[in-house]
DNA sequence: GTTTGCTGGGAAAGCGCTTGCCGTACCGTA
DNA sequence: TACGGTACGGCAAGCGCTTTCCCAGCAAAC
């Protein structure tokens, strides 16, 4: 592994003019130099040590971003939209999955910290817990103190710049869409109520259903993992415990889950959406090519990760506070939700 | 930000010992000393810097995946298996999407070279270009030269370490298993032919239908982008050639094309499996929760990932050459293809 | 001819950490 | 009492690079 040094020494110039050419500075060196250099360089494989460059100074071009899991396509996509943004800033991106595991969050953030990233991003994090987030803020203020700028997607627990999307409002219009459809009996299938997204969704839901006086009794929901698997077994659990009978139309928090209630709902034999309407939340690219399509709440996932990635690399005056872009959510009806006319239901 | 020295003056003690207490060394520091360097660091708030570690002591945590997309299930697979893994070795893993440019597959592997890496995995590369994998090869050896290992996913253009779906062998069971259901008509939706991975399934699903004697001509062939709009256009092409109504089966080489051409089936009116059977290949996640449910072709994609990673951290010997995982691909036959009784063609 | 101003090269001081080596204190043993 | 052995601190030499400062050389100005 040749250094700098060394292709100095091969080249007959300073350490100092070697590194004037091989790295972009200011100062100006005498074509015949900068040539020899080059070529020496070249000849012995020169690959600069990005450590060393970090050290000396002071500087990285990397980014952390850290999620719950790649696997899963609402992830997916907004890792995307990052990725994608900070290919075109020549950042490298550093990838880390907690799998929901709030120590793992916090390990990867001092991690990051030790690496000096320029920038940290957390999507989907968002517990409900005192103690963890206690800790995280304080690993996260410490990382900032440090010069570190941080973002966060989908959660509004810290003092940090974030993009939120409005969950809240996405889960009121999306009730108010399925009352207008003439559903007034609902099943819901939410995720773990410490999660702060499952939470808006759910009261922002709720309240309009309240607003309409259309009810939702506790026994009408059902919880699960956040996951395809989580959909599929809480919608199990409202047929056996009869729920599904009473209600024309059942509401998932997320897409995924969705993806699994619709497959329960086949494997029952309950057709979608004549006897029963479904619909989701995220709109994330594969529910468009269910059968049938799923009627959703659309959330600008690329573009959220991408809008991180700028929050976190904009400078911006010290005094301001953090920053908030909100992002719209807007409901998209497909085939998986059905006009509740009279004699239709059931 | 607290530096060791730092610390160090404040817990009264040297560097030296203060290196030893607060970064796992083998040499013991007797109790008091230790207690009081604990303390000055998490007064100072102290947090290693991970450059000057990596310097000082020549070694990092870290490994790169570089890969196409992590929006494609596929890719998100492969990374999630090889992030869940990461995370069990305490590595940071850095993860770089190439978006298929193969200027971006070599930038993004010299960065990796610079931040000197354990390790990079290449997922999803793969491209048939002489002049770039060249350029690539020149820099993945050059990469090891220098002590970095490397494995490849799904390919087998590199002399190194490498996962290798059997997709060959793969598309040649998926032949077999669609004509033992009476099939002998198909068309083929494609990707890109310089894609290894395209040509290899498409060789092992052409093999197999010629010692069969069926008909594959060309015109039953369409490709478009390894995408999922690319099956969409793929199958619309093919229906405006009249090809779809010489066939009783479509097969596309991806799970993620297999999406796009149920979705323009469906747009087309035709009735899956009723009319006409269809098949992937991969079998992502979601897949199983199309309706009809696709059959596929079976990648354990999650480990593949994992493999990928053990394969880059085994130690192994210096003269062994490049070892070689082979994964078995598995054909899973679900609702999209159907037994093609007389009289159900047409 | 002397001074001034500029250009471009080099010496060297770090950046924050690890670790080989040496030194000291203290133990047990003969 | 003397001596070898062990435990544990500290000194200082790097790791590979950037950057400040200084200086030589030369052209232009006086």
């Amino acid at each position: 592994m040749a250094t700098l040094a060394e292709v100095a020494r091969q080249a007959g110039v300073s350490l100092a003019t070697a590194s004037r050419v091989l790295n972009g500075s200011t100062r100006v060196v005498r074509a015949e130099l900068r040539d020899k250099v080059v070529a020496a360089a070249t000849e012995l494989r020169y690959t600069p040590n990005a450590h060393a460059q970090a050290l000396a100074g002071n500087h990285t071009a990397s980014v952390g971003v850290v999620l719950h899991d790649v696997s899963d396509p609402y992830f997916a996509a907004i890792a995307g939209g990052a990725m994608r943004h900070a290919a075109e800033h020549d950042l490298l991106v550093m990838m880390s999955c907690t799998f929901r595991d709030p120590d793992r969050e916090l390990a990867y953030v001092r991690m990051l910290h030790q690496q000096r990233a320029q920038a940290i991003i957390l999507a989907g994090s968002g517990y409900h817990d005192r103690e963890r987030t206690e800790l995280l803020r304080t690993a996260l203020a410490s990382y900032q103190a440090g010069g570190g700028r941080v973002a966060v997607v989908s959660q509004h627990r810290f003092d940090v710049d974030t993009v939120l999307p409005d969950n809240q409002g996405g889960a009121r219009a999306l009730a108010r869409a399925l009352l207008d459809l003439g559903h007034r009996d609902f099943a819901l299938v939410t995720g773990p109520e410490h999660l702060l997204t499952v939470r808006d969704r759910y009261l922002g839901f709720r309240h309009e259903l309240g607003r309409a006086a259309a009810k939702l009794p506790n026994h009408r929901v059902a919880d699960g993992g956040f996951t395809r698997d989580g959909g599929y077994a809480a919608v199990r659990s409202l047929h056996e415990a009869g729920v599904l009978d009473e209600v024309t139309c059942v509401v998932a928090l997320s897409d995924v889950m969705a993806i699994g209630a619709l497959a329960a709902l086949r494997d029952l034999d309950i057709r979608v959406p004549d006897r029963l309407s479904l619909a989701g939340f995220d709109d994330i690219p594969t529910v468009r090519d269910l059968a049938p399509p799923l009627s959703t709440v659309r959330l600008p996932l690329e573009e959220m990760g991408a809008r991180a990635l700028d929050l976190v690399l904009e400078t911006r005056g010290e005094s301001d506070g953090p920053r908030v872009v909100r992002v719209a959510a807007e409901v998209v009806l497909r085939g998986s939700t059905a006009r509740l006319d009279e004699g239709v239901r059931r």
